[in-house]
DNA sequence: GACATCATGTAACACGTTACATGATTGC
DNA sequence: GCAATCATGTAACGTGTTACATGATGTC
């Protein structure tokens, strides 16, 4: 699944929304399996809408900037449904920090120690994030499959983490 | 970290290496957090050669294919050692999987369990692999840091497929 | 004769990133 | 006055993907 099929999907799933809220949703509840950003939203929607997948309608607001909330038309309901059930695709997944651990023989010990470090604040952060959203997506309502996600991701990092520690001890 | 200076890094690291070994020694040690492919490395590669960074030279051989090896030029390593040495980026994670779950409220029961066991299967054989690579890579030389990637790549595979094997039993 | 391994490459395209550019409203 | 939040978008670019295209040598 593409930013094309995500958007749609979100649009399936949740109802109309503003390429800013999706942009939230993606940050908030998809930030451990999928990355997005406004570069992607806009140009994407537009296209959306250029092949009639979904509707734009202009909202005007006085306590707000006006905004464009769209809908999923039945053609883009098609081409979701179509996307779901496509063939699992396999995960990437890349890393920085690994890496410069991979290549950096020539590192000093202190140089690792930062790196490692680095990215334990790092996935302490997100993990975090990943509890502290929970809490509030549980308010708005979660399914069984996207509580699993969660459960995924926080599952992930705290392997991750310890790990890190463990070799920042070592050091 | 990008294409052309992980091939950098490796040609550093290992000496002088064909686009096909490049291939083999990604595929196989850096598989679990970098992915590149044919269709990335050869054209980086001469890329690099107009650039300076690296050197061709082409050899013969009777029983096997003649091949080009590449070999790092004094300005590639300094190119390198900039990425080397550059701030930390964020990793990127995007998996189908999680992303059809979290969209898969619609899904049946049957379907649901099909991704799970799938995705278990896909991960079972990427932990497979990198046990078996590991030993493989151990005879050749690795170093501290090359064995941390490993573990790191263990611990996060071992976490994941427990998780989905207990969402597997609950179902 | 078929298959695995070694070996190299291109052309067209899709996709997303980065940087830029703007601006209203609310609350401190 | 300033920061935070809400809100939208484009243009140029970089990067990698997909599909195609080829072929030698060794081994069962």
């Amino acid at each position: 699944m593409k930013g094309k099929e995500i958007i749609l999907g979100l649009l399936d799933t949740q109802g109309p929304l503003t390429g800013y809220e999706i942009n939230e949703i993606i940050q908030n509840q998809l930030n451990h399996f999928y990355d997005g950003s406004y570069g992607m939203i806009y140009p994407t929607l537009r296209k959306l809408e250029e092949e009639g997948l979904v509707d734009k309608q202009q909202v005007n607001q006085t306590e707000k900037p006006n905004k464009n909330v769209f809908s999923i038309l039945p053609e883009g309901k098609a081409l979701f449904q179509k996307a779901l059930h496509a063939d699992l695709k396999g995960e990437t997944f890349k890393s920085d920090f690994l890496l410069k651990l991979y290549f950096g023989d020539q590192l000093t010990k202190q140089q690792r120690r930062n790196l490692l470090q680095q990215e334990l604040d790092f996935k302490q952060l997100k993990l975090d994030a990943l509890h502290a959203n929970q809490d509030e997506w549980q308010r708005n309502g979660i399914t069984e499959n996207q509580q699993f996600t969660v459960d995924y991701g926080i599952a992930t990092y705290t392997a991750q983490i310890q790990v890190l520690k463990k070799e920042l001890q070592r050091l």
